[in-house]
DNA sequence: TATTCGTGGTG
DNA sequence: TCACCAAGAAT
């Protein structure tokens, strides 16, 4: 089998610059497909020095396929915590549960049986395909894609499927046979740390006069952006609640909703014309039914999700009347403060803890107006 | 097709 | 401070 030129001598350079360049990633050290597959995704969305830590503790924690089909949600979510994008650690669970099913606990190597399982799309099944079974599948995440449309000058609108599936094909035709796992992981870095987004190092890239978009001279605006809409920033809140043991209480968020399964703080948003404790009796009435009075503030943090900002303010409170209900979310616990890290928060209710513990938010969020608008 | 899913790094 | 983006998938 030929390939033609000038694809074959891509080719052959990627591999050469992947042999020397491409560092020694843990995941690269195994061929077990399910560590694999834990790595892919958790690198969905994700820069590869952040996950490091996160894979090593969950495999150490999982070493195998069974062992993480019968855990517990809440012992893979208190893994998963910090990670973010947490209904890829439902996925996963959910998926191995399936594998264990339906292929005797075996990942299949088989493209459709991938898709079918929940957490696995196009580019997961190829990175799997190629990198754990060998065989020749593209792999085609954000960085491919921006080396890909730089090396050909492809302009084409990346939001319709038909361009998305043409700069597949070309990274299919790219692809070494018997050599597609480190080819499409070498394609993926090289967009890491050399093709990047802005700034691109030509002068370093091994594809260096192969390369149409910087031959035009178009490098730094390939691929085209896509338009994009602001993000909203909204007021929240947060109780912390004592009781007359020293214990506070925390609730789970529902499996369903943002963040689902979490333990959070239980709070909201702000309405329009609330007062920030107007709005935290409200939320604890809804979600807990429960009548609190607001005290002391804690601390008031920024946070910065997927598709929005929060500024959380979070304060001392106790309670007037009522017990805790699971009205608005799917459990509700009294813990003493050094029972909080054996359970899975988001990043926004860590920073309350650090400030519970009487660390300083450095940013200086306290200077903000205590009413809401 | 467009939107909804976290969090951290970078210029 | 802020926009942009990261080894994307589900709906």
């Amino acid at each position: 089998m030929t390939t033609p030129e000038p694809f074959a001598a891509i080719t052959q350079r990627l591999l050469d610059w992947t042999a020397q360049s491409l560092p020694d990633f843990p995941w690269r050290r195994t061929k077990d497909p399910y560590a694999i597959w834990v790595a892919v995704v958790m690198l969905q969305q994700t820069q590869v020095a952040t996950v490091l830590p996160y894979y090593d503790r969950f495999l150490a924690r999982f070493p195998t396929l069974p062992d993480l089909a019968v855990a517990h949600l809440d012992d893979v979510l208190g893994i998963w915590a910090g990670l973010g994008y947490y209904a890829r650690a439902r996925h996963l669970l959910a998926a191995a549960r399936l594998v264990l099913e339906r292929h005797g606990g075996q990942l299949p190597a088989d493209r459709q049986q991938l898709l079918a399982l929940p957490g696995i799309g196009d580019y997961t099944a190829g990175a799997i395909l190629s990198i754990a079974f060998g065989q020749a599948e593209p792999a085609v995440d954000g960085n491919a894609r921006r080396v890909l449309c730089r090396l050909f000058a492809f302009d084409e609108d990346l939001r319709k499927a038909a361009a998305q599936r043409r700069l597949r094909e070309l990274a299919r035709r790219l692809l070494p046979p018997g050599q597609a796992g480190d080819f499409n992981q070498g394609l993926m870095h090289l967009g890491a740390v050399v093709c990047t987004p802005r700034q691109p190092d030509c002068a370093a890239c091994p594809l260096d006069g192969l390369c149409e978009g910087q031959r035009q001279g178009r490098q730094e605006e390939l691929p085209r952006r896509l338009s994009r809409r602001a993000v909203p920033h909204y007021q929240v809140t947060a109780a912390v609640i004592w009781n007359d043991d020293g214990r506070v209480l925390i609730a789970q968020r529902q499996a369903g909703d943002m963040l689902g399964g979490l333990w959070e703080f239980p709070g909201g948003r702000c309405e329009a014309g609330e007062t920030l404790a107007e709005c935290l009796q409200r939320e604890v009435r809804e979600e807990l039914g429960l009548e609190i009075a607001v005290g002391e503030p804690v601390a008031s943090v920024r946070h910065a999700y997927s598709h929005f900002r929060i500024t959380l303010h979070a304060f001392h409170c106790r309670v007037l009347n009522g017990e805790p209900r699971a009205l608005g979310c799917a459990d509700v616990r009294w813990v003493l403060p050094g029972e909080l890290p054996r359970f899975a928060f988001p990043v926004a209710d860590q920073k309350i803890i650090a400030a519970l513990h009487g660390h300083r938010d450095q940013r200086g969020a306290h200077s903000e107006s205590p009413m809401s608008t």
